[in-house]
Order: C-alpha cells, then sequence, then structure tokens
DNA sequence: CATGCCATGTAAGGCGTTACATGATTTC
DNA sequence: GAAATCATGTAACGCCTTACATGGCATG
C-alpha cells in the first residue's frame, strides 16, 4: 500500500505521532488522501505489526497522552528499498469536466462559454489554495540542496499541473469566440 | 453519480447494449472507469426505473440476445439540466510517482536520474497509448462543426497532460544533471 | 480443441471518505 | 458557554476493481 510509505518516508524525517501525520497528509500537495485518520491508523499498526516503526507512549501534562512512531532500520531499509524498485507509474486524473464538456454540444455558446469561465474560476481558486498550503508548509529552513531541489521541483510539478490546464481553458474559450462567432455576438 | 450521467451522454447519441457502453469506456480518454461492467449494470437499471431510459430486448440470431438501452425524453432532460447546473469541479489527480520523489533525497543523483528516466519512458508509453485510442476511436465522420471542436478540445486536454508532465521530466533531468553535477560526472 | 468475442450478470474485497465517540484543554 | 485544537480510535458506507459464472458462436 502506498500510503505505508508515504508514512514511512514523513517518519523518515522525523518522529511523529498519527495526529501529526494527519495534519502533514491534510497539508500536503501531493499525498492524496486528503486527512484521513482511518487509513492512517491503519496502517501504523501494520508497520509496527511489521517491524518497520516502533511505538512510544508519551505522556504530556495540560494535553493528551500521544503515541510517538519512530521508523527502524528496518523501515528505512524497506523505504529505500521501495524507491529504488518500484516501476514509476502514469499519473492518474480525474476530470469529470471533460465528461460536462462532452455534453456541451447540446447547449449554446453562451452557455458553453459561462460553463468554462466557472472552471477557470474554480481552477484559479484550487490553485491559490495549493500555493497558500505551500506557503504555510514552508516550516523547515535548512534542507540539504538535494531536499530543496526535490521539493521545488515536486511542488513546480503541481503548479504547472493547474497552470496548463488554466491555459487549455483559454484555448477553449478562444475557440468558442472564433468558432461561434456568428452566435455568440447575437 | 457521475457515471450514470456519463452512460446518459453515450446514450443521447445513439441507443446501445451494456456491453457496448463498457467497450466505449474502456476506450475512452476522460471517463476513467477502466471498463467496468459492474457499474455499468447497475446504473443502467436505476436509470431505467427513473424513467430516464428504456431497454428493449433484442433477439439475433447467431448472437445473444441483448438489451437496447434508449434514452428517454425525460433523460435527455435531465442531462441537459445536469450539464448546466452542475458547478464545473477541479481536476483530480494521483501522482504516486511524487512520494517517490519525495524519498529520493537519500539516492545518488544516478539512482534518481534513472527513476525519472523510467517515469519518462512511461509517460511517453501511455502518451502512446492514449493517442492510438483517440485514433482508433475516430468512426465518426460527420460531426456537427461544434461538436468536433469539443472532441478536440477534450482530446487536446489529455495529450497536453502528458505533455506537460514530460516537460517537467525534462526539467527535473536538467535540474538534477546540473545542480550535482560534481557527483554525477564521476 | 483452445482461445477470443459477444452479452449479461454477480461476488468479493480493497481503497477511501465522512461521520461518530471520547475527553481534556485552550481560546473567543 | 461555545467552538477549536490535541489525540486516538471505530463504524458505516460508497466507489471501483478484479474475478468469476454462464453460454453460444467464430477463428486459428
Amino acid at each position: 500500500m502506498l500510503i505505508n510509505y508515504a508514512i514511512l518516508r514523513l517518519l523518515s524525517a522525523e518522529p511523529m505521532s498519527g495526529y501529526d501525520l494527519k495534519k502533514i497528509m491534510q497539508e500536503s500537495l501531493y499525498m492524496y488522501w486528503s486527512g484521513n485518520n482511518n487509513q492512517i491508523y491503519k496502517a501504523l499498526l501494520q508497520l509496527c505489526s511489521d517491524d518497520l516503526l516502533t511505538s512510544e507512549i508519551h505522556h504530556q501534562d495540560g494535553a493528551p497522552t500521544k503515541k510517538l512512531y519512530k521508523i527502524t532500520d528496518k523501515g528505512r531499509a524497506a523505504l529505500l528499498e521501495w524507491v529504488v524498485s518500484t516501476p514509476p507509474e502514469a499519473p492518474e486524473f480525474k476530470k469529470p469536466f471533460l465528461i460536462q464538456m462532452a455534453c456541451a454540444g447540446q447547449l449554446e455558446a453562451a452557455q458553453i462559454e459561462e460553463l468554462v469561465l466557472k472552471y477557470q474560476h474554480e481552477l484559479n481558486l484550487q490553485l491559490i489554495m495549493q500555493q497558500e498550503k505551500q506557503r504555510r508548509m514552508n516550516v523547515a529552513p535548512s534542507l540539504a540542496k538535494r531536499e530543496r531541489f526535490i521539493e521545488d521541483m515536486i511542488f513546480d510539478n503541481i503548479f504547472t499541473f493547474y497552470q496548463s490546464e488554466l491555459q487549455w481553458t483559454q484555448k477553449v474559450l478562444q475557440g468558442i469566440r472564433n468558432n461561434f462567432r456568428e452566435e455568440s455576438q447575437r
């Protein structure tokens, strides 16, 4: 399960509780599990029983008791092994909007335009939210050069994803205005 | 459920059987259900009981009996209503490769490069497959100008998705070569 | 004679989400 | 006094996939 490796990755940086992991995943741009503790707590149990993690109970006063999870040497080895030996998968996407577009032949030009504009708006919102997440996340100050580069590349990937989708909406809008000018000018 | 509207859309062009729908969805670039008859047959039953479709049993000699589904006026109205009144959603993506990348700080430059090259290769394969699908699908010869335009835009969307991902891999590879030159030249 | 296509359907199970339960502490 | 945060966990459900069951016809 991929989420197990995502957790191992996070714990390879520093020990954390399940709750911490949940928050980080909620804020993450590419860990796409939308802050879902159910899966996290189950995964943690499994990883512990596989000896990839150890858990330590931390009593705190003025706050609930928590379990601190640490990655083991076996865990680090498993993560490394996974990274180098897993064949990279092509990305998946779900674009419900394309299904809407596919139905748009029935509509008037102005209606299609309106739809695309709404989509554009939604994309802009999303893009701003992602940038905001990225901004909030930057607390780790002194990463190694390599780590920094990788972080940047990951952000760039997500950023250009939305950018190119936005560019596509521009192309569509222009196409509508050029091809269906007669109608939309009336 | 979105798949219901995808089915309505397909049946709005011409009557079909569940099996036909399954095949089309398998070949579709943006209907992302990977040819899954389970959902299709269930959806068809539901759509029938909602009077959005009618089904007609067709006996064929030399082939199994099939059920031909036709969209009703109510079905067309529901589809149109859905298209114009559903707020467009931002696309979702899952890129397991980014999780792999996030772990790559541990690796040597050459290993990262290898990983990215493999990803690039996988993307190229995928892109070719999608183009092949698109080529095979083009049997509908004389679409209206508007329909043609929409079809083209949808294909363009998917095409540029892979293209921009490929461009990203180029950027990453260059970055590795520039930033970690010392190591990778050894 | 095995494989594959046409055609309909069912079963099992994994992945993922929302929501709930509990309970203490802090903040408005 | 209400709401948010910290913290762990469970329950219920929906979506989606793979695989299976059936059976006739065609193709190699």
